[in-house]
Order: C-alpha cells, then structure tokens, then sequence
DNA sequence: CGTCTACTTGACACGCATCAAAATTGGTGG
DNA sequence: CCACCAATTTTGATGCGTGTCAAGTAGACG
C-alpha cells in the first residue's frame, strides 16, 4: 500500500491546550498530502480531528498485510479517539483532504459533543459489522455506494434535487478493505449494477446512482433502518 | 430511576422462544429472566445498564432473520446508549443476568467514565469489525475463545493462576452470529481444535484452555495488538 | 509513446454454507 | 429415577460464492 509518510514535522501534534469549547484563536483548518496521506498509526498519535473536506479512513492491519478499513470518514466527522492515552487505528487521508485540529483527544472527554459523535460512531460500526458478518458481496457493494452517495453526494448545495452523482473516494482495493471483500469481487458488482443500469461510471472513480430504490433494496436495507435510529 | 419499561409486547417479539419474566418495579441491580431475556428492542428503550453478572448480547437483524451479534457484554460493561434518543440495537440476556439500571441515557452524556466506556466500546467494535471482514472461520472461533476466556474466566478470585476453564454463556448459534459464521462452521472449528489440544470440553458450555499460546496465535492476535492498544 | 498503476475480465479452486440426519443434552412429568 | 420430546450439537455429503491466479485494458503522467 504506497503511502507518503509524515515527516517528524508533519506529525507534530497541535497544541495541548486548545480544547473544543473555548474559540480558537487560528484557523488551524489545514490541507492534508495528496492521495493516501499517513495521518497517524495506531498507538502514535494524541489529538483529536475533524474532517473538514475530503475523505479520511480509519484502518486496523493483521499480521500478514490483511486490512480492515474500519470507518469511512466524511466532512464534518471526528476521529482521533484515544483508549489509555493510545489511538484507536491507523488514519489516512484519500484523495485531497482538509482536517481541523482539536485539540487533545484526553482533554475532551467529557464534552457531550464528543459523546454525541462517539455514539453516531458506534451506530455507524455496529451498521458496518451486520454488513461484515451478514451481508452477501452484492449487498455489501450496493450498501457502500448508498453511504458514500449520502457522504459525498455534490450537488447537495444548490436547491436542485441532487442528481446521485458523487467522487468515490476509495479505490477498488479500499472498498474491498471497508467490505472484507477482493477487489476483483468488487470490481465485479459494480460492473454487474452498472449492466443492469443501477449506477453509471465513465471514470473508474465518479459513480452515479441511476436506480436509488432498487439500489436500496440490493443493499438490504430496509429492516435495518427500522431497526436502527433514523440514520443521520 | 427510571423503570424499566417491559411490557408483554415488548417482550413478546424475541427473535427466539424464551420464557420471560414479567417485570418487577425495580430497585437496583436485579436479576433478569432465564435464558434469552429480551431486554429492549432497537429504537425502543432509554436507559443505561451495567451488566453486573453473567452475559449481555447486542444484536442487529436484517429483513430476511439474519442476525448479527455486535457486541457481547460481560460484567461491568455498560450498554443500553441511544444516538437521537433511540437505542443502537437489540440487547438480551443469555443465561441468568443481573444488571443495574443507571438511569436516563441522554442525562449522562457529559460524563467522563460514560465517554471512556463508549471508546473502550469503539475500540472492541473496531478489532472486531477487522475479525469479521478479514479472518478466517479458525481466526474467528479460536479468537472468539480467547476473548471470552478474558470474560468469563473464573478463578478469577483466588490467587491461583486460574485453569482457563469458563462458561461459554453463548450457544453455538450464538457464536455463529457473533463471527459472521455458520453454527456447524463454529461447531467443526471447535471441535477441531479439542481433538488438536488447544481446548477441551465435556460439556458443550465449559470450555477450558489447554494450550493459552497456540490458541492466541491461531486467533492471529500478535501484530493486532501492536495496532491496538493494550487490550483492557 | 512508453511505463506504471488501477481496473477489468476470465478460468479455476477452495473454504465455508447448505442440506440432511444422527447423537447428545435439557426439560418435564410420571 | 426413568421415559419422552424438543432443542442443541455434532457429523457427513455436496454445492456455491467468493477468493486466487493470470492475463488483458484503460488512464495518468512523464
């Protein structure tokens, strides 16, 4: 997996004192590394972020190379949770990224903010361990490209409805990392939804949903919504 | 204190036969039903809980009754949080349980123990979220072994340094939903490694450890660990 | 225009699911 | 204590979905 080190420099840790509630004085919103950018290893780093623009996963390796991306992180999320003073996963920006200091991650617990998102986190991955365990690899493709339709859907801005086209951040190899698939299982759904006129991709990397309910439906989705919260 | 809130109902949809108790207005700790007590449905239920004794299991169902287990709680993990006032998933007893109401979920949101309880939950969720989409049917059970064997061991108490002989409080079909497996999956796997050594049982509940080290490395546990934390 | 990487596609193999049935365990009542 | 039935566990035979291996194609970038 070819990705750019941090320098020393690079990894240097934000000020310990800026915490969430009190205004910081900078902008420390900063752009991250082009593709595959290294932000942390499990275990090395202390501060919490927020993903401002772009995409950042969070990921766990076994012994042999074996990978899990463990979450898959939009604008607007927070990662860089400690347990005993020690991160969680390894995190790593695709594609171009802005990220936003918070400040110490130890400093922070007991914001209800931060109890709120680690919450919504923990929904997000007991969502994500019933698609690991349960869900067959067309359910699991189809299941992804309705959470990233929703995290990187453009258009969201202007008042038009939104035609479901969205950057993909992640190769086929990261999908298959999210999923616990291969890549060439992956390769072989999307092409499979794109025959049968679900989604549409010219570019390997800019899908469109052109079936959202039939997309839904292969996805599996519709107990698991009633059993779950309202998915935010 | 919050009641409990159980009514017939509620307690009338358990994804399994189970003989249930009806609820008793509560104090503190108190001892929940037989085997497979429904405790709350997802989206139903408002309360925190502490397990105090014995085996609490969250769980999520798909349209079709595919149910995945998500977490598996022992005694003193906390569990009933809600994202928008609504529960994450399905929680129910295995076996004889006591657990101890902590009151309004929502209330405790600035809590600093709830925050460290909710990123020792993330943690757990995230090496288990790496088990389900990236190890194989033996990885699963033997990890699944190790990691109860850390639950439930009894002997705890003495000083002696403990026969790692312990109640398996899940049936086999449990362990399946917990691994993303099937039951006669789990059941070869298991009895697999009795007739290798690693284990033993006589009875298909009591599991004892024979071989601690060759157990954790067929769970593939060492690089994992590096990329963890130190497990809690 | 050549090289590199990501992606796609095909042929084949294997791990685990599925189906079926026997063996064991648990619970209940006599 | 034993007889009986239901549920759980075990074991075997077979098949399928997905992994593996390999080759080919398409973009990206010099």
């Amino acid at each position: 997996m070819p990705e750019t080190q941090f320098t020393a420099a690079q990894l240097a840790v934000p000020p310990r004192t800026s915490s969430i509630r009190s205004p910081r004085p900078v902008v420390r919103s900063r752009i991250v590394g082009e593709n595959h950018t290294l932000l942390y290893e499990g275990g090395r780093n202390r501060s919490l972020y927020r993903v401002v623009d772009g995409c950042v996963v969070l990921s766990q390796l076994l012994d042999d190379g074996r990978r899990q991306i463990t979450d898959v992180l939009g604008p607007g999320r927070l990662f860089g949770f400690t347990v005993d003073g020690r991160n969680i996963a390894t995190a790593e920006t695709l594609s171009v990224a802005r990220i936003e200091p918070l400040g110490d991650a130890d400093l922070n617990a007991d914001d209800p903010a931060i109890a709120r998102e680690l919450k919504a986190t923990l929904h997000r991955m007991q969502a994500h361990a019933t698609l690991l365990g349960r869900k067959t690899a067309s359910e699991k493709v189809a299941s992804a490209l309705v959470e990233l339709a929703r995290l990187f859907n453009r258009a969201a801005r202007n008042g038009a409805p939104a035609r479901l086209s969205f950057h993909l951040h992640l190769t086929r190899a990261d999908l298959a990392d999210w999923l616990g698939l291969t890549v060439e299982t992956v390769s072989r759904c999307l092409n499979r939804f794109k025959r049968e006129g679900l989604i549409d991709f010219s570019h390997p990397k800019t899908m469109r949903v052109l079936d959202p309910e039939r997309l839904d439906a292969t996805a599996g989705f519709s107990r698991q919504r009633a059993n779950d919260a309202a998915r935010p």
